[in-house]
RNA sequence: GGGCGUGUAACUCAGUUGGUUAGAGUGCUUCCCUUACAAGGAAGAAGUCGGGGGUUCGAGUCCCUCCACGCCCA
């Protein structure tokens, strides 16, 4: 299909040609749903190995499937993309890896909730198998809605290799890995304290647990100290608690070893008055404070993360009290089968009837919740599996530490091997259903002399006592261990398969071995990302292209090609949790990084500088923003945020469905938290049972509506004001901007011919925007190849707005209206549009792309010296750059730029006059211009742009020039102009604002001599600073003696 | 407690290794619906660069310290 088939005719062109009915606005919407078709039907964002172009990779920080993209995806998003398209352009085989994460718990969480919610039903009521397809289900409808949603953003990502964590590509990639850790010895099984959900019964990770303070109490107990003989003492030893029902578990009370009040107590032991247990009173600086309470704590390893740390350093018993729904287990005696809570208040009472409560105040406690199920936290004793980090994550920090990896920006390098220095091993189980299953298959071994069930596979015990070793055909697909079990005295036989291997399970399982149940840490799979999804471990064949296998050929290309990639575009909150272990299983499997650069972006927070999320309620939907702004301008303000110093502030505001007014956004405390809502909120939050949803009501047109927060879902029949944020009128107003310039070339096109321009036929101002162009092109490239996309945009939109609008296009207007002068204005100017679409293209694709096209109906070759072909997609037109912007590269003319600067000045001098004394802008005025010859000479030779850009007729220019009688002047140093006003001059005005000028400038001065005459200066400033004070002062003095010749003249009454 | 970052105009942000008189967008004021664009044009007002100290000929920029805020780790 060719570009023009796909452009959707025009209405019939009218009279005034077939151009003029060219909207005058940017009509995003229209421009979305007919480019991304076409450049997909194209193949345009097709990535192949085996041409000869560089590649360059960049792995989509996989979106999980729980809901629907977010501000960060849009950022994050854009970025990648906009990358994506600069690489394309510089000539790269650029492949944009999209897929979806199955993010374990959020997702079965969701789900989860949402069955309980609507049928009544647990995950225990309908089975593993049933939960897990219902999973899949939400999975499949959640993918297509983000994929839909990043096509909107215009994502150019080759779809057809977009790959799930979860899918048979990526399992096998993670079976494989398993395996092989397994068999080098880096996985192994221990116990560990996690944060336990009692309520989804499973350990959720350190960040899917949040922080909120909750009403409790604070109680004071104490325990009876005994004596040698065991019997108390009748001292005792206090300590304070918001968990009394711990105190099952106790298996110790800790002080500080300094701390006098106690030393003498040290060593001996305290009866647990409510279970009679006697524990010790251990000494433990690093958990014991002095100076806080009592100075004594109580100690339960099992049920506390500083208690299980002081557990390990005292060897002391860890005694769990719970069962995994949160109810209290057989350690608990009178208590089993309560749940905690309940049974807190009971103990509380136990201990005040037996004499041990001394006081209880009411506090606000800070409590650990599951970000899923939003219950409480118990800190739970589990067997977990675990991968060692040692040489792993050594091998890691090399590579950032030679330069292997490199972050921009570089301060986080330092997050990285911080937390990698640490060395911490990897609980990677999680007690879950939906995700990779741990491939390991147990059986209670009667010694570590027999290999029972294992025989078929011809399995022997190595000498080792804790290996096993496998017959040949076995011994690349299995891999076997013996360890000790959870009761004592007992062994496990534990063995690991490689991934195809369905029979050997088969044949475990009827030899009794029993699969383990849990399920793999979803970063497990995602560390795996860059590669697994690129085929390996496949090694024979190429990876599956839009769901269809690939012939072997005995290579795999892609991985090959596009392996290692090139930069991974995150956020840094992930930076430990997936950009780390990305790079020590890429060194792990691959034996090199996953990619050379990491471009940590910044964050998008609200007005108010809080994270945006569903429970504040701030969160804006990109979507909406899309549909009221545009994709482009969506993309070009995203990009505009992008730098490198720090996070961004979007405030929120709601758009009146009826006039679509914007109201701001304010913060709101209810009991819990604080939120964000319209400033015009009628109701309350949270929404009291039984009464209507809040509302807003608009202060322009009185309209009364919902609005959208994830607070609350809108009635579905209702109008709902959208979040959207005005900061987006950057980008839009932007695009129209751009829009609008192309709308005056095109409509000024007619009659264009391809033809080469002489030197000679380029005007001052040809020359000037050539230069500006080719000088914004080398600086936009070097600071995207750096990552710093705010200061690109903000270069782009400088040369677009100030340069080629402001001034280029409204010099060349006469000369369009001249038949003689036409051509050559036509061909310059559509160069430049066309190089200006290019830089931009990567930012607003599909406003360049609309632009493009049209002008390939106009003009399909053009350029200069020599007029191209024009690309048939501005996707694949070149990236115009350090010479190549407009194919000669010897536009760059610093003096040029220089000189007209003083033009610009110039004319600005005039304008300003004209505001200054309220002259109409459509009143002709006569500028004479005191100068030296040669700029004289210059400014005659454009005296047709003062009439132009400043309705004023060049009446003389020279060194002989004299300010007329009753005329208002202005004074650059270089050149002094005046502008006859008899009549219009207001003597006494122009008098003190002249004054008002001389006293700045003598300020100026006072400021330069000062500094040269201090020796200090002169002597130690590098020459070329102190060169530059003293023109600066020179100029100033001349600039001063032409405002206080026109002082003079207007003191004199002329 | 440790680490990182931020504080510049009313708002949102730039400001490269210290170097003329600190910039932009939005908002505000005045004028203009001029045949690309009122989502626009012209002109303008607006800042003790968080406070204090130091280094330097020279500090928004480097050092120390204090204050406020954010994030990460424990």
């Amino acid at each position: 299909m060719s570009s023009s088939d796909n452009l959707q005719p025009q209405a019939p062109a009218t009279e005034g040609g077939p151009m003029t009915e060219i909207p005058r606005q940017y009509e995003p919407a229209e421009a979305q749903s007919r480019w991304f078709p076409f450049w997909e039907e194209r193949g345009d964002f097709h990535a192949e190995p085996g041409n000869n172009r560089p590649p360059h990779t960049i792995m989509m920080p996989l979106p999980n499937v729980t809901g629907a993209l977010h501000m960060g995806h849009a950022l994050n998003g854009t970025l990648q993309d906009l990358i994506t398209r600069l690489k394309r352009m510089q000539g790269c085989e650029a492949l944009w890896m999209p897929g979806t994460d199955h993010a374990g718990i959020a997702t079965q969480a969701v789900v989860e909730r949402r069955m309980l919610e609507e049928e009544g039903l647990t995950r225990r009521d309908i089975g593993r198998e049933a939960l897990v397809n219902r999973i899949w289900r939400w999975k499949d409808a959640y993918e297509t809605r983000i994929v839909e949603q990043q096509k909107q953003l215009g994502s150019s990502c080759d779809w057809r290799r977009m790959r799930f964590t979860l899918d048979d590509v990526c399992s096998k990639a993670v079976r494989r890995t398993f395996f092989q850790l397994f068999c080098d010895g880096l996985i192994y099984r221990g116990k560990r304290l996690v944060n336990w959900d009692t309520y989804l019964q499973t350990a959720v990770a350190d960040d899917e647990v949040f922080h909120e303070d909750v009403a409790g109490h604070f109680w004071k107990f104490n325990y009876p100290v005994l004596g040698e003989d065991g019997q108390p003492s009748g001292e005792s030893i206090s300590f304070s608690t918001t968990r009394p029902e711990t105190m099952l578990g106790d298996t110790a009370i800790c002080v500080h070893p300094s701390d006098e009040r106690y030393r003498h107590l040290q060593g001996r032991k305290v009866r647990i008055p409510v279970n009679g247990r006697e524990i010790p009173i251990i000494a433990d600086a690093l958990l014991a404070d002095p100076e806080l309470g009592t100075g004594a704590v109580k100690v339960t390893p099992a049920h506390d993360p500083n208690d299980y740390q002081c557990g390990m350093r005292n060897d002391l018993p860890m005694i769990n009290i719970l069962n995994p729904d949160g109810t209290l287990n057989e350690n608990c005696g009178q208590w089993e089968g309560i749940d905690r809570l309940q049974a807190r208040p009971q103990i509380v009472a136990e201990m005040e009837r037996l004499g041990h409560l001394e006081a209880v105040e009411e506090r606000q406690i800070p409590l650990m919740h599951s970000d899923r199920s939003k219950t409480p936290i118990e800190p739970f004793l589990s067997d977990q599996w675990f991968v060692k980090m040692d040489s792993l994550a050594q091998s890691a920090m090399d590579a950032v530490e030679d330069g292997r990896v490199k972050f921009f920006p570089a301060r986080y390098s330092r997050t990285y091997l911080d937390w990698l220095g640490e060395k911490r091993d990897w609980c990677i189980s999680r007690q879950l259903w939906w995700g990779h299953r741990i491939p390991i298959w147990s059986r209670v071994a009667e010694s570590r002399t027999t290999v029972d069930g294992l025989e078929i596979l011809g399995a022997k015990p190595a000498d080792d006592g804790a290996s096993v070793v496998f017959a040949d055909e076995y011994a690349s697909v299995c891999s076997a261990r013996f360890v000790d079990g959870l009761q004592k005295g007992e062994t496990l036989l534990l063995v690991c398969v490689d991934s195809g291997q369905e029979q050997i399970e088969q044949q475990l399982e009827a030899a009794g071995f029993t699969r383990d149940e849990d399920v793999l840490d979803t970063w497990f799979s995602s560390a795996l990302w860059p590669h697994a999804t690129l085929g390996w471990p496949d090694r024979d064949r190429n990876p599956p292209l839009a769901g269809v296998e690939q012939p072997e050929t005995g290579r795999n290309e892609v991985l090959e090609t596009f392996y290692p990639g090139s930069v991974l575009i995150t956020s840094r909150d992930i930076i430990t949790l997936w950009v780390a272990r990305m790079v020590l299983m890429g060194l792990y499997n691959m034996g090199d990084v996953p990619f050379q650069h990491v471009h940590v972006h910044p964050k998008i927070l609200d007005g108010f500088g809080q994270t945006m999320s569903k429970s504040r309620g701030n969160g804006v939907d990109p979507l909406d923003l899309i549909d009221r702004y545009g994709t482009d301008a969506v993309r070009f303000t995203i990009a505009s945020f992008a730098g490198e110093t720090q996070d961004v502030r979007l405030p929120i505001s709601y758009e009146c469905p009826g006039c679509q007014e914007l109201i701001p956004s304010k913060l709101y405390r209810t009991a819990a938290q604080t939120i964000v809502v319209p400033e015009t909120l009628q109701g309350e939050f949270p929404v009291p049972h039984g009464a209507p949803k809040p509302t807003l009501t608009c202060p322009k047109c009185k309209q009364v509506s919902q609005f959208s927060t994830p607070l609350y879902d809108a009635d579905s029949e209702e109008p709902v004001a959208r979040m959207v944020s005005e900061r987006f009128e950057y980008g839009r107003n932007f695009c129209n901007k751009l829009w609008n310039a192309c709308r005056f070339a095109l409509l000024n096109l007619e009659g264009y011919t391809t033809s080469s321009v002489s030197q000679d036929e380029l005007h001052l101002e040809d020359r000037w925007i050539l230069s500006r162009l080719e000088a914004t092109a080398t600086e936009m490239t070097a600071l995207l190849a750096e990552y710093q996309f705010d200061a690109a945009t903000r270069a782009i939109r400088e040369f677009t707005w100030s340069e080629f609008c402001d001034w280029y296009l409204e010099m060349i207007k006469p000369r369009l209206r001249d038949e003689s002068l036409k051509p050559a204005a036509q061909r310059v100017l559509v160069t430049v549009l066309d190089a200006l679409v290019r830089l931009l293209q990567p930012f607003t694709p599909f406003l360049c792309e609309e632009i493009w096209q049209r002008l390939r109906e106009l003009a399909p070759e053009r350029g200069l010296p020599q007029p191209q072909q024009a690309a048939e997609s501005v996707m694949y037109a070149a990236w115009p750059a350090g010479g190549t912007s407009t194919a000669s590269g010897a536009w760059l003319d610093p003096d040029l730029e220089q000189r007209f600067q003083l033009l610009q000045e110039t004319i600005a001098g005039v304008r300003n006059l004209r505001s200054q004394y309220n002259i109409p802008p459509g009143t002709p005025l006569n500028l004479l211009l005191r100068c030296d010859a040669e700029t004289a000479g210059q400014m005659e030779s454009i005296a047709g742009q003062f009439v132009n850009l400043a309705k004023a007729t060049l009446v003389e220019a020279g060194p002989e020039v004299s300010r007329p009688a009753g005329a208002a002047g202005f004074s650059l140093g270089e050149i002094d102009g005046f502008i006859p006003l008899e009549g219009v001059i207001d003597r006494e005005a122009e008098l003190e604002r002249q004054q008002k000028e001389a006293e700045k400038l003598q300020k100026f001065i006072a400021g330069s001599e000062k500094k040269l005459s201090n020796e200090n200066f002169t002597g130690k400033a590098p020459a070329d600073v102190v060169e530059q004070v003293r023109e600066t002062l020179a100029g100033n003095r001349q600039q001063l003696e032409s405002v206080q010749r026109i002082i003079a003249d207007l003191q004199a009454g002329q």
